[in-house]
DNA sequence: GGCATACTGGAAACCGCTTTCCACTGGAGG
DNA sequence: CCTCCAGTGGAAAGCGGTTTCCAGTATGCC
């Protein structure tokens, strides 16, 4: 293992001046010392011990992003954002997966301090477990006495600069589209009701209906993934349309309603939300409601890298957009 | 910022004490102690600070992942089963993507070695250009002689431990399937020649066919990705079968023929390699050869740590399985 | 020519934790 | 009763960098 001092002594110089020529300091260093320092560097095949710069300098230059579900396109598409964005920036990022475990999330922060990030940066549903929300929240704060930095993807419950996509928005608008085109009988695939997202949107869709004047949607709960969806689907009962609270959700219930051999969109209609990657080879293409996931990825990484300079935690909307595809046909 | 120090204080004991309490030492610690150290840790908030513990220790407990994209579900699909099984060690994973450019991968060696993770986990196809594998490996030997691990999932082609699919064979496996099938006239969206998975694929699927006095396939290059498919079927012309080398190429293959409304399989067969996630939402469902793909990203986890106890690097073979779906039919 | 003023290089104090070595204690064994 | 040893707590030397002072040198300016 090459440490620096073998590095300065095989230059001829200090310790010191090896540090500055070999790990950007403000201080500079003469043309012919920088020289024989990158060139002994070169040869002894120096690489920096990352693990000390950081106690030295107090900083790490590691980015910690927790993820439900990295096999999800919804988080695929932030992680993919983030690592973009924090490459930017000269850091890497480590990930941990919860698996929809709140628990594990609660433990990913704590370890993520102890790795002393340089940011963490949490996606994903909060929930309304008010217990919950709040252990999580300690460990945050405990995170940011210390000088780290914390971004949130989702609602903002923490305390801590927010991406807050328009969830409730979002829904709202895309029930005004499927109305416009005829539809008055709904299905909502909702999720777990313990979930915001899935509640938001599903509240926000409902609330635009009845603004309308239609009749309220039959309301399906079940687990926020493609086999929830799949489930929910069979459930419901003389709806034209179907709204899935989340892609992944709606691609279930197509191929639910497709084994049965109902047809998307002739039979029913369908619709997702997020506008999440692999939807556009789908047949027939998802009507959703998207999402600059990628994006959002990034802001949060900006955002959380910026710090809330002198005062509140910025929160910062997302607008959503409603896409409409083949799933959804006008009911004449 | 609480440092052992200030637990130790707290508690009344030497800074020795509270380390074998709070970071799991070989020493016993008495009972009473143990409590009161434990006792003062819970109550200042404590966080073991993994920099200085890694400098003191010399060794890390993170783990690198290198991915080409983790967009793609055959990475994410990697990543999460390298993430499951790092866990089971009490590790994390920082991930970096490369986005297919062979510089940064090399980069991200460095910088992972920089980091001293405990392994580095490369993935993806290797490429045919001599210069860059061998600077690669260069990076990696360099990494190993100072204690790093290296697992790879691909080619055995850098001299350390790796995970290899069996790409040639189940492409040849794939050939016979569908020349069984009754099909005789075969194109092959073979993605770039400089990729050596594509490459084998490609070979495997073109010798069997050869093996069964079959006519040789149209080969066309491309790109390895979704978008490469979708270009690359454009010009087939008199298949009644096409093999795309990787699943996502397939779908674009897939989404490429549905426009220009060429039915599949009725008007031609298609099939793909991976068996990637979301395939089995798709319509038709696509015929593939399966790769356990979780597996393959916990096993290189074990590989890495496991180390070449006392000899050479190890190869594990990866079997596939053809999975016929319906993206294919049979010839009359 | 003399002196203030950059510049630049080096010595050494830390960053927070691990671990080796030492010292001390109390009980087993002779 | 003394010796030996297992068991446990503490002091202190690193781990590999960063950075603050200090000192020496060359430069600018009057």
């Amino acid at each position: 293992m090459v440490t620096l001092e073998d590095v300065a002594r095989h230059a001829g110089v200090s310790l010191a001046t090896a540090s500055r020529v070999l790990n950007g300091s403000s201080r500079n260093v003469g043309r012919a010392m920088r020289e024989r320092v990158e060139k002994s560097a070169a040869v002894l095949g120096y690489r920096t011990n990352v693990a000390a710069q950081t106690l030295a300098r107090g900083a790490s230059n590691v980015i910690g992003l927790v993820v439900h579900d990295l096999v999800d396109p919804y988080f695929a598409a932030l992680a993919d954002g983030a690592m973009r964005a924090a490459e930017a920036h000269g850091h890497m990022v480590m990930v941990g997966t919860t698996h929809r475990d709140p628990e594990r999330e609660i433990a990913y922060v704590s370890t993520l301090n102890a790795q002393r990030v340089r940011a963490v940066l949490i996606s994903g549903s909060r929930v309304t477990d008010p217990d919950v929300t709040s252990r999580l929240r300690a460990e945050l704060d405990r995170y940011r006495e210390s000088g780290g930095r914390v971004a949130c993807v989702g609602q903002d419950l923490l305390g801590v600069g927010t991406i807050a996509p328009a969830n409730r928005e979002g829904a709202a608008e895309l029930a005004r589209a499927l109305a416009a085109l005829g539809h008055t009988r709904f299905a909502v695939l909702a999720g777990p009701p313990h979930l915001i997202t899935a509640a938001d949107r599903s509240a926000g869709f409902a609330e635009a209906l009845a603004g309308l004047g239609l009749p309220e949607p039959q309301v399906i709960h079940g687990p926020f993934d493609r086999d929830g969806g799949y489930e929910a689907v069979q459930e419901v009962t003389g709806a034209t349309c179907v709204f899935a609270v989340n892609d992944v959700m709606a691609v279930g219930a197509l191929a639910a309603l497709r084994s049965r051999g109902v047809r998307v969109p002739d039979d029913i209609s369908v619709a997702g939300f997020d506008d999440i990657k692999p939807l556009r080879d789908l047949t027939p293409s998802l009507t959703t409601v998207r999402l600059p996931l990628t994006e959002m990825g990034a802001q949060a990484v900006e955002l959380a890298l910026s710090g809330e300079e002198g005062g509140e935690p910025r929160l910062v909307h997302v607008e959503c957009e409603v896409v409409l595809r083949e799933s959804v046909r006008p009911l004449v």
